[in-house]
DNA sequence: TAGATTTAACAGTCATTGATGTTATGCCAG
DNA sequence: CTGGCATAACATCAATGACTGTTAAATCTA
């Protein structure tokens, strides 16, 4: 992947920040472990500043810090960070966010799961208003709480950064006492059969949430097509609709097809003139 | 209360929205009815900014708009508003904050209720952690939501905006399974036997969270003695403590330990250099 | 429809926040 | 105890967002 330097003007030049830290992540995980002073040197930037980097990246479970530089963390603990997987496949979310907005209707209570898929779904939820949204993400929590003229319930739990919602038992509970008309959630891997999640807890809610919800959809970006992870989540079967993007592979969704999936494709967005600086579609986790 | 004009400086020069709109609203209240262009010269602003500020406070619930002017709302509708209460008694609330982070021990499990007094509670918290915390007002989740050693149950609910918080049925299920060492409340008034407060929702969670509580600590600023609201909390034999600010008069202190209640009195903060501008204690809510 | 009121759109100013580097201090291992 | 490493404290700079006014369009009432 060339030299840093060269990625250094690849990776986009806003954002400065959390581009070094992604580029600062994935060369520790590349290296396995590597010093602070090698990377102010690599990355142009202070001491400091590299180790204003490395303790961000620690909060977050990617990095173990010890005196005089980082070791890498297994993937499998940051894949499912938030702050990663807000960096990631942007352009694939909002198209596929204004799909689902089609299928909400004034009235409806439609619940979000945590994954940042449906976070551009509620950015959307005030032209469908009145409404009702029951969501355990706390970054969905704060955008609908701003808005007029959509009721919101929020799903308590104990507060898990790393997904920045809320998990465990208490939010179980909550969603067992509600019903939604739909339910939109997203996971991280999807095969022809399944779909996948790296993680306990939010597999246990995500099946709740399913219960509680008269219709199931499931929104995946063609990231995540294919792949698969530690907990099976539910039969594709089980989902009334998946919404994929325009990226995903013709046979993929011809298979998909073939086993009764009713799928449908969310065209991409034209209009927004931020779609630059993300030449090709990057990996997806969520 | 003199002229506007002469109110407009006594104010304090700072936050010059949020202030004028307050100085708007007790216009307003004051004269019952008047117009957005009588406004625009009184306080010397644009119509624009009038027409702004009224929406604000329309949406707040404070005042009506009709074409032409605006017009008072009756004050148990906007008294327990939040935005209202987070300009009110600031220093006392501090100090009354400082106080309460002393009766907090690490490994603790705190929990807060939808008041402005615990946001200052919650702002110190770090001191104390490693903690467990549990509220259901939603600043205060956003702010440890950003602390690390704090672990964070949130409760959910139905999302009150005028509170910032989330109540009902969910809210009360989720407080009766959880047990916290001790539990920091407020109100809006206290008389010498009894806790207040003006809304049914409020009053049904705060009883809640009391049960769910070891020790249970009443924070009051000065300002709240003495006064009465239409729902009755708690006797104030019910709570362990009873924290209140250094302006609390004589008398009525001594009237609550005649009656073996257990008050605490927090000091005023000195450092805060920021406590200019505010000559007298305002009334105060919450 | 005419006149007034209200809202929308735009732009400029200002304060606040966030990111960074520098310097100084604290800490740890050999 | 000493040299490097880590952190804390402070200042600077940029960027973001909040406030406000102006102008133009839209809406309402008489």
């Amino acid at each position: 992947m060339a030299d840093e330097q060269t990625e250094q003007r690849l990776s986009g030049g806003r954002n400065s920040r959390t581009a070094r830290q992604t580029r600062i992540a994935e060369h520790v995980l590349r290296e396995g472990s590597v010093s602070a002073s090698s990377l102010s040197e690599l990355f142009g930037v202070s001491l400091m500043t590299v180790h204003r980097d490395l303790d961000e990246l620690e909060r977050q479970g990617v990095v173990r810090k010890f005196r005089g530089g980082v070791s890498a963390q297994p993937s499998s603990v940051f894949e499912s960070n938030v702050a990663y997987r807000l960096r990631t496949a942007r352009a694939e979310k909002v198209a596929i966010g204004r799909y689902a907005r089609t299928m909400i209707e004034p009235g409806m209570a439609v619940m979000l799961d945590d994954s940042t898929t449906t976070l551009e779904v509620a950015q959307l939820l005030p032209d469908a208003a009145p409404l009702t949204v029951i969501t355990n993400f706390l970054e969905v929590i704060k955008t609908v709480s701003r808005m007029s003229g959509i009721r919101l319930i929020a799903l308590g739990g104990e507060y898990y950064p790393t997904h920045d919602s809320f998990l465990g038992v208490p939010c179980m509970e909550a969603i067992e006492s509600l019903r939604a008309d739909v339910l939109f959630t997203s996971t991280s891997a999807v095969s022809a059969t399944h779909a996948y999640h790296q993680e306990q807890e939010i597999v246990l809610v995500k099946r709740a949430m399913m219960r509680s919800a008269e219709r199931k959809v499931l929104l995946i970006d063609h990231g995540k097509l294919g792949g698969s992870a530690l907990h099976q989540l539910a039969p594709l079967t089980d989902f009334d609709d998946v919404v994929v993007d325009a990226g995903a592979p013709g046979d993929v969704l011809r298979a998909l097809r073939d086993r009764r999936i009713n799928v449908h494709i969310a065209d991409p967005v034209a209009d927004e003139p931020d779609a630059r600086d993300r030449p090709e579609a990057p990996d997806t986790l969520d």
